[in-house]
RNA sequence: GGGUCGAUAGCUCAAUGGUAGAGCACUGGCCUUUUAAGCCAUUGGUUCCGGGUUCGAGUCCCGGUCGACCCA
């Protein structure tokens, strides 16, 4: 066995162990304390601390003749182990030595301070818990190949803290919007993720087909339309935080799958919404980050707190072109400015929709501090009430932090004639991508409501700093490889 | 879908068209308070894949795979 084929080497040290009537892949480790928990009984006064079990995987193998310092990782931190022959028995200190980096071990033993004041775990009695037979990657300069992280996104946890931090602060921001969702009287509820319309939303689907009803199914594309079915039915507040599926690009900024809140609360609207919205994300930044400022990897600050600003798009458009007549130039002019601006304007497109690729390409990508645009044009969101003074614009506000849109918000459309003409517009002669049990449900009567939209993913790539929606997304979608 | 860049030892990276190297890891030896431990001696390669040019290709050309970035 060649001493390189790293692999082979681990191998053989397992087959050792079981020869010997070790199990390299033991059943249990009792872990009375955690890493963290373990490091704060040191008492400074005696210079002593209690005995601990704790358990986790070997990071630093330091072998010095007949004593060793090793450090293990679990989920709370990293602690350090000091192992010698006198203490555990020259046998079990043979087998000791044979361990690799990257194996899960537990130890028993009084905590004490080593002479550079790391407390430290003098081991009365270790035990290999599970064998790895595969080696980590190299510790000082970690995992960087990008495809690696994103295959073999465990190795990467193991080895870079700032990405454990990452993830641990992800769940953190999810259980606290569930939180803060739930004291103000929300409901969670799992709607369909098959459905025979993909509606909430404009967007390509992806196609299924289901055995048992031989039947074509798309995955969702928005969570909307199911939930509005619920206010119909009576709760007056609730949200689903899930998975959505759109099948479009992959990009810095887009996954297939991704994580959408979408809450409903009657009797409301979208300036609820907004304030909703607001006291949400407060409550997110102090339970979560303690702060209110995110520091961009750019360096730019973003300030979540204080009052957000609030404009219309129009004035947006009007500022950005300095043409206060912008609305009334033709759609050939507002093209040829557009192109101007090099931007890739195509002939099809109606008016609303090269106004619409301006902002979206020239305007929004620059709104970092917290902005709620409203007055969105009526023709961008089907599903929202008009504006009562202006029914060229819609009721809506659209979040924008980061240089991205975060929350759509809208006065939700409860007028089921209304609605169904809107529908019609927008599918055009396709009248089976209409959702008839939808407006079934509304002809019973939607009570008024405001409803809201939340990316989950881009929400945790402003709140953590993150350059990309992959730093986000533990397994983002990737082309499967040859053995996969 | 288009453009640009990249892929070399387990990991991080070198290598004018001319013998594929280093650090860490691995293997063996020394070492009972180390902190990227140290010292000594080794070992380790389908240079992503397939073609082509050339006396000679990791390097140049063509095609492909996978990824990153930008654009649509």
């Amino acid at each position: 066995m060649p001493s390189h084929d790293l692999y082979a080497v681990r191998l053989a040290k397992l087959e050792g162990l079981r020869a010997a009537g070790a199990d390299p892949f033991a059943s249990n480790w009792e872990q009375t304390h955690t890493s963290a928990e373990a490091a704060i009984l040191f008492d400074e006064a005696t210079q002593a601390g209690p005995s601990v079990s704790v358990a986790g995987r070997i990071l630093v193998f330091r072998l010095m003749g007949k004593a060793s310092f090793v450090k293990i990782q679990d989920r709370a931190g990293i602690i350090q182990l000091y192992v010698t022959k006198d203490e555990i028995g020259e046998a079990a200190y043979e087998d000791f030595k044979k361990l690799d980096m990257g194996d899960i071990i537990g130890a028993r033993g009084p905590l004490f301070k080593t002479k550079t004041g790391e407390v430290t775990v003098r081991a009365e009695a270790y035990g290999l818990v599970s064998k790895a037979l595969r080696p980590l990657p190299e510790k000082w300069h970690g995992l960087s190949d990008d495809e690696q992280v994103y295959r073999q996104r465990y190795l990467d946890l193991i080895i870079n803290p700032a990405s454990r931090e990452r993830f641990a602060q992800r769940s953190r921001i999810i259980q606290e919007i569930r939180n803060f969702l739930w004291e103000r009287d929300f409901l969670e509820f799992e709607t369909p993720v098959f459905q025979s319309v993909a509606g909430g939303a404009a967007a390509r689907p992806f196609v299924t087909h289901m055995q048992a009803l031989d039947q074509k199914f798309f995955l969702r594309i928005s969570l909307e339309l199911y939930l509005k079915r619920l206010l119909v039915g009576g709760f007056d507040r609730v949200f689903e935080l899930s998975r959505v599926f759109r099948n479009e690009g992959l990009s810095r900024r887009h996954n297939p799958e991704f994580t959408m809140l979408e809450l409903y609360q009657a009797y409301t609207d979208y300036r609820g919404m907004m304030s909703l919205v607001y006291d949400l994300i407060q409550h997110v930044c102090t339970t979560v980050l303690g702060t209110t400022q995110i520091t961009r990897p750019d360096g730019q600050v973003i300030e979540l707190g204080g009052k957000w600003r609030e404009v219309t798009y129009r004035d947006l458009i009007v500022d950005f072109t300095k043409d206060p007549e912008w609305f009334q130039r033709s759609k050939e002019d507002k093209a040829a400015y557009c192109r101007l601006q090099e931007l890739d304007i195509h002939p099809d497109w109606q008016d609303f929709e090269v106004t619409q690729e301006l902002y979206s390409k020239r305007i929004e990508p620059f709104l970092f501090q917290p902005t709620f645009v409203t007055q969105l044009p009526r023709e961008l969101c089907p599903l929202a009430k008009l504006n009562p003074e202006d029914p060229r614009v819609l009721d809506v506000f659209e979040l924008c932090i980061n240089g991205q849109e975060i929350a759509p918000a809208y006065s939700e459309q409860n007028d089921p004639l209304l609605q169904r003409d809107l529908f019609e517009k927008q599918v055009g002669e396709d009248k089976q991508n209409m959702d008839e049990d939808f407006l079934t449900a509304l002809e019973h009567g939607m009570p008024p409501a405001g409803g809201m939209g939340i990316g989950i993913d881009r929400l945790c790539v402003l709140l953590t700093g993150a350059a990309s929606i992959r730093e986000v997304i533990l397994f983002p979608s990737l082309k499967p490889t040859v053995n996969s």
